[in-house]
RNA sequence: GCCCGGGUGGUGAAAUGGUAGACACAGAGGACUUAAAAUCCUUUGACUUCGGUCGUGCGGGUUCGAGUCCCGCCCCGGGCACCA
């Protein structure tokens, strides 16, 4: 063996023998704890891999291995998430079908993980695209759909009336399609939606049961949005009789049939009532339609209007804050359950027809947006909450809730939270309304009009009746076409291939299949399930396999998931915890978000004739045209790693020109899990050079070393030297494995590093029996210690040391508190708080010696001569502070 | 605007309220070498009258003691964004 890290003498040997040997086959001894530890379900985009998506998958590696040598049965597999409109939308720009190419993508992801040496048990491994596993997405689809929790409704979706197609989000650009530069229109077509809304709460509530960073529990409430008030119901003046209330109805400004017509608004400044001085209706408001027969030609005229023009708007425009409020009057009056008055109803789009009731009280006084819109349509303004019990005039508008009521009747001079309250009990009372909690949370809309996803397993029967497929009839296969594009009318291709559409129903009769397909989201809501038993044909798990292995112990991946993917596999594991087919409530008991690897990107000064999106200040450059620019016109910035920004370190390089082992050490090593990587490929070089002083360290010491010295060393009388060997490995076994067990991997390869550090120093002069066991003992503690971050280097390490077992198989080293324990410590000596000198003391002396020894140093006393001695703070072993006047 | 992170030497970073800068990188000096590479050793926060003084984005506070806790700001990154 070298004295040094050379990794391409051994590297992919050792890759070839644990493949042999099936190394990474999970094990399931009886007895043993187990431990889960699971990577995000990688989508395996053509690009393949970068150093930069290795930064989650060496770290779980790590833990993994640990665990492993610790003695735990470890499941820790790997799979893909093949369906979904990335991979579809490559084949199509490929002309090619996303079957193959997804799966020649899926192998060269695999490679890749292989070459920086992951255990992946690869038996394991499947993809959501595998008809044996989207089976089982179309049956948790129907136990989703028998609970009421699936469900089909008309909803919008922008729609190019040009390229009659259906567009995302991000396709329209200013209300119009970025490709034909037709006006979007609105489309409301049949789409289906998991009922998430009825799991709100219980989403809330679970965050607590889990160790997740507290950033990304936070975002998944501000996504669900909960908050509490109340709802009650406004009467339109002049549509009804008044039913001996207080109310004047009588007014016949706006007269219909007679009978009174409310609408429904929530609020959570029921507080704020008295204030209200208008109301406003969402344009998509039911109510609109029957209050429009009751007013002037003219107020009909501009609602109409200006409906229409809300209709072609799409929601980016429409919700974009910067835009100045709009809305028309709508020449209707409503009546104040507060005090009575009438208030003007107005229609206007910053109200939400999707958020509550689609309609507010407006109180411009208290609340921002409200105040925007009077101030421009010039309604009254009127204060009703002033910070002190006084009354006091403030400029508006003020929204703080620290305050107290004024000009509310009976309710003023009560503060905010005892005025709501009390308004919430009275609206109640009164029968017209009551206290409620809102969310923001939607339905999970699942529907894609797109052939590359998990078919939905409904069947539509001539009556327009819906059927689920029966289970023995799953799945429902994706049919195999040539052509799978987008159509141009809206619907899914699957809608225009008879053999796939043309079915029977349950009663034999001709039906038609559902041809929406799922979004990727739902495959990958439940995958981590199927990873505890992929096999089994005639289940999605079996109990015993999901008891056993659920929940997932720690699941690694990047933040951008911290809504959608975490919030929707929570939503399904509780469906199937309800259905009894499960006995967690939460899947993923840690979580923890790798930071991002960051490349230095060139780019160059924008030409005078060009202008820059917003956020950037300057453009994209390749590195080759970087080298042909003089070099002023260039700047360089780190960016997220990425192949159109073609800054990308592939896994194939950096193992090629690095090593693996060096590779993964950098990637650990580098900075914290949670933080970015600025990544340079001398880093790679610099670890490889500690790898070298480790071969070395152990190449010098191979003279010494005693295999069985476990079996000797507890004999032997050990002299200083030695002992100080065997406090230098113990501390390194207590670090390491703390470390590692608390995801600080970066102080894991520097407890190694100090460890080293601490032989070299120690491995001076001459051998004898004591110090050639207590080496013994610290070459192998360094070696199982490092297998988990250097796999490749340990088990070449070992095998040069004429064992012939892979260090994965080879139990964790612990350690002794008695062996590790230091016998003497520095004390520091504080005088006020400074530190003014240390001192050598041994360990577990009392306080008074602290002191008496703190007090007898001769720097100490020329600060405390002629002082008082106030007080003097001993902490034990580590600190005496002198406090004096 | 609101909500989360984060701001520590020349650089990446460490530090259960208890000696700030561990461990590395880069720099400087030296050893080995014909030379280079590799390796090893020493040194490296700033200032200093060599006694010390100052130092963790800024300003306050709590404490015997604050990078760490509290209050008020500034800057950078991320998320949400008219949700009543």
């Amino acid at each position: 063996m070298s004295d040094r890290y050379e990794p391409s003498t051994f590297e992919s040997n050792w890759r070839q023998r644990w493949k042999d040997a099936d190394l990474f086959k999970t094990r399931e001894n009886p007895n043993a704890p187990k431990y889960y530890g699971l990577d995000f379900f990688p989508y395996p985009s053509g690009a393949g891999l970068s150093v930069g998506h290795c930064r989650n998958y060496v770290p779980t590696d790590v833990i993994c291995r640990m665990k492993l040598m610790q003695g735990y049965n470890v499941l820790h597999p790997m799979g893909f998430d093949a369906f979904g409109l990335p991979a579809e939308n490559e084949a199509i720009k490929r002309k090619t079908h996303p079957a193959p190419m997804i799966k020649g993508y899926a192998d060269t992801y695999r490679r890749q993980m292989d070459l920086i040496g992951v255990s992946y048990d690869w038996s394991r491994s499947f993809s959501s695209s595998d008809p044996s596993y989207y089976k089982w997405t179309q049956w948790i689809f129907e136990v989703l759909y028998k609970r009421g929790l699936a469900y089909q409704k008309l909803a919008a979706v922008n729609w190019d009336p040009v390229d009659k197609t259906v567009l995302a989000d991000e396709e329209v650009v200013g209300g119009r399609a970025e490709r034909s530069g037709a006006l979007v229109e609105k489309k409301y077509i049949p789409q289906w939606f998991f009922r998430i809304t009825d799991y709100a709460q219980r989403l809330i509530d679970d965050l607590d049961t889990v160790e997740w960073p507290e950033g990304i529990k936070v975002q998944q409430k501000n996504w669900i949005g909960r908050s509490e008030g109340v709802q009650f119901a406004m009467k339109v003046q002049g549509t009804g009789k008044a039913e001996g209330g207080r109310y004047d109805l009588d007014s016949t400004e706006v007269s219909t049939s007679g009978e009174p017509l409310t609408f429904e608004v929530f609020t959570t400044r029921i507080d704020t009532i008295f204030g209200m001085t208008f109301c406003v209706l969402a344009p998509e408001h039911g109510l609109l339609e029957k209050l429009l027969q009751g007013v002037d030609q003219e107020h009909r005229d501009a609602v109409a209007a200006y409906q229409l023009a809300a209709r072609t708007l799409s929601d980016t425009d429409r919700t974009s804050t910067t835009r100045e409020k709009t809305g028309v009057f709508t020449g209707a009056d409503a009546i104040n359950p507060a005090n009575g008055e009438a208030v003007q109803i107005w229609v206007a789009d910053y109200v939400l027809a999707t958020y509550g009731t689609g309609a507010i009280m407006a109180v411009p006084a208290h609340d921002d947006r409200d105040f925007d819109f009077a101030t421009k349509f010039e309604i009254p303004i009127k204060q009703v909450i002033s910070p002190d019990a006084e009354g006091t005039a403030v400029e508006l508008p003020f929204v703080s809730k620290d305050g107290y009521l004024v000009n509310s009747g009976e309710y003023s001079g009560l503060s905010v939270a005892e005025s709501q309250l009390g308004l919430g009990i009275w609206i109640e009372g009164l029968g017209i309304g009551q206290r409620k909690i809102q969310y923001k949370l939607r339905d999970w809309l699942i529907s894609r009009q797109r052939y590359w996803g998990c078919p939905i397993p409904v069947i539509h029967t001539v009556d327009g009746e819906q059927q689920l497929v029966p289970e023995d009839c799953l799945p429902v296969e994706l049919p195999m076409v040539e052509h799978y594009e987008p159509t141009g009318d809206g619907t899914s291709p699957l809608a225009h291939i008879p053999e796939f559409v043309n079915t029977t129903d349950l009663d034999g009769r001709l039906g038609k299949r559902e041809t929406d397909t799922m979004g990727g989201f739902a495959c990958s809501s439940w995958y981590f399930l199927r990873f505890t038993d992929p096999f089994n044909f005639n289940q999605p798990w079996t109990e015993a396999a999901a008891d056993y292995w659920m929940p997932v112990d720690c699941y690694v991946g990047g933040a951008e998931h911290a809504v959608m993917h975490l919030l929707y596999a929570r939503f399904w594991t509780k469906v199937l915890y309800d259905e009894g087919l499960i006995k967690v409530k939460e899947p993923f008991q840690k979580l923890h978000n790798q930071g991002q690897v960051l490349a230095l990107t060139p780019y160059r000064k924008a030409r005078e004739d060009e202008r820059l999106n917003v956020g950037e200040d300057g453009v994209l450059i390749s590195f080759k045209e970087a080298a042909e620019l003089p070099k002023e016109d260039i700047t360089h910035r780190w960016a997220r790693m990425s192949k159109s920004k073609g800054n990308v370190v592939t896994p194939e390089e950096a193992v090629e020109s690095y090593g693996a082992d060096a590779l993964r050490l950098y990637l650990l090593f580098r900075a914290p899990f949670e933080a970015d990587i600025e990544w340079e490929n001398k880093g790679m070089s610099d670890l490889g050079r500690f790898l070298s002083r480790i071969f070395r360290f152990v190449d010098s010491q191979r003279p010494n070393y005693v295999s069985n010295w476990k079996d000797l060393l507890p004999f032997e009388e050990l002299d200083d030297r030695a002992r100080k060997i065997r406090r230098a490995t113990h501390q390194a076994i207590r670090v390491v494995t703390t470390d590692i067990d608390r995801f600080a991997f970066n102080t894991y390869i520097s407890g190694l590093m100090k460890f080293l550090n601490a032989l070299n120093d120690l491995t001076t002069g001459e051998a004898d029996r004591a110090f050639a066991l207590a080496v013994s003992e610290a070459i192998d503690s360094l070696i199982l210690l490092l297998a988990p971050g250097a796999p490749h280097s340990a088990d070449e390490l070992w095998n040069s040391l004429g064992h012939e077992e892979f260090t994965l198989n080879l139990e964790w080293p612990q350690f002794n508190e008695e062996l590790a324990a230091e016998d003497a410590v520095t004390i520091a000596v504080q005088v006020n708080g400074k530190l003014r000198d240390t001192f050598e003391l041994a360990v577990g002396a009392d306080q008074a010696t602290h002191e008496a020894a703190a007090l007898a140093l001769p720097k100490i006393q020329q600060y405390v001569e002629g002082k008082v001695i106030r007080k003097v703070v001993v902490v034990s072993g580590k600190l005496v502070n002198i406090v004096v006047s």
